[in-house]
DNA sequence: CGCCAACTTGATGGCTGTCAAGTCAGGTGG
DNA sequence: CCACCTGACTTGACAGCCATCAAGTTGGCG
């Protein structure tokens, strides 16, 4: 069930030059789409100890039921939301995967971050009420919606999670810095064994294997996040797969060897 | 009067490898040094509707003055807190000019930001309860402290204060998306045009000329935070000095087209 | 089976890093 | 007051990393 309702949300691609109908249409998925029978359940998601209600009590966690409305699926490729939406909510991702990037005028883009289960997106909106970026899924992915002015307002009721949320975002902040000392520092190959390194140790998290995984975005979406051409990533990958670093096989990767792959950050040899 | 006591903060640069006197040193200056003839109080400065102040009442103003304790002066290449101080409290800059510096164990290292007054300092140090990167005064400065506790404290009281920290707090991911924005696809002249003009536009806010500014870092630190060596900042100057954009002389800069440096980023003409 | 997007690999060039020398400004001490 | 020193900056020559352009390969899907 829950799989042909979403095929409204497939106007997500063509909509793009039309920003009112987005709107819209935002609004529509969050209110008609999902609600009732995706009702979100803090208390009985298995990731709460990895999401937002990290800390709270149980009666507490019941609190965070009630704000949590809906869930909202994601198709591959669609977006959660676009720069220049209205900011309303936050997302904690329940399933899936994303990819946020940034668009200027003149064509270039970057992809600032990419998002797994349990991770909040969309906190860049708070400061001017609009969404800075975009958010789109690279697998068909589940988000529970946090209304802001809801989540503000419990926050200031449990302190529990105004601390926790103040960490959230406050750990996005340090990820940022991590990604400008690679982008500021760091030579093609430093990039890509930090990105591996980084994507492994998020799976563990998640109780995945730590040395495979399976790529979710393309080459070129890896490189403009690390800063580099999608040639320069691919060339990275088989050398790394020629040192026997990794095993690469597409978007399927083994990582054979972690600490030869963080003796490429520290210093530049093999 | 107050000059005298600051000299025990000169220890700051010798105690670099001696982090328990550091830990000391900076409780001692926050409770010893500042309190008292350097009461802060926000419903006296003229910073207020550019800091945290912003959107509130007076009376609510009032209680943060309870809140903001006390001031403290950090003297030119002076640290106001270091990476693995135990994060207590957020600065605000009252008077200064402040960079933000990680360090990674090989020796590379990478300017994170520049801050000046009305800025907030040490967002960075909430989620692991540890600052993350280093904090040094490029001039001598002053800064209102504001005890991290208390501030979520009144946070839960009085709701704009809390909506307009978490805007403060998202403004900082959403500067630092820009950031990766530059370092992931800019070149140079791009890279320094952008910090021109970023620069500029944040002391026009101050009600400084958006044409004319001393810099108070070296083309070393700016590189540091563009990605780029300082050769290539120092070149760069002189390009855009031999386009007519705009006039250097060490660290005085003076902007000639505003609209021509914006033209840079554009495309790569002039 | 054939198409297409994603990916790999090679050849070449350019931007920026590196190394080096020289200039400038400010501060110190004689 | 001036010589000197030092850190910051500028400028030049050269090299290396990565972007660019191009061609070919792979795998998925209609």
């Amino acid at each position: 069930m829950s799989e042909s309702p979403d095929t409204r949300v497939d106007m997500d691609q063509t909509a793009r030059d039309d920003r009112r109908a987005n709107f819209f249409r935002v609004q529509k998925s969050a209110g008609e789409i999902s609600i009732g029978h995706l009702k979100a359940a803090c208390s009985q998601c298995n990731l709460r100890e990895s999401c937002l209600p990290y800390g709270l009590s149980e009666p507490e966690i019941t609190r965070l039921d009630e704000l949590v409305g809906a869930r909202r699926r994601v198709k591959r490729q669609h977006h959660l939301y676009r720069a220049g939406d209205t900011f309303e909510a936050i997302y904690a991702i329940r399933s899936g995967f994303f990819k946020t990037d940034v668009l200027i005028e003149d064509g270039r883009d970057q992809v600032t971050g990419f998002q797994m289960a349990g991770e909040i997106l969309g906190m860049d909106g708070i400061s001017t009420e609009t969404h800075t970026c975009n958010a789109v899924a690279l697998e068909d992915s589940e988000v529970c919606i946090i209304p802001f002015a809801k989540l503000e307002g419990l926050s200031r009721e449990i302190e529990a999670l105004q601390h926790h949320f103040h960490k959230v975002m406050s750990r996005e902040i340090v990820r940022d810095q991590g990604v400008m000392m690679l982008l500021g520092t760091m030579r093609a190959e430093e990039r890509l064994a930090a990105f591996l390194l980084n994507i492994s140790q998020r799976f563990v998290a998640r109780g995945y294997s730590q040395a495979e995984f399976h790529l979710r975005m393309t080459r070129e979406e890896i490189g403009s996040y690390l800063g580099l051409k999608l040639e320069t990533v691919s060339r990275a990958f088989s050398k790394f797969q020629e040192g026997g670093l990794i095993a690469v096989q597409q978007r399927h990767i083994r990582i054979l060897d972690i600490p030869g792959l963080k003796t490429v950050l520290d210093h530049r040899g093999y």
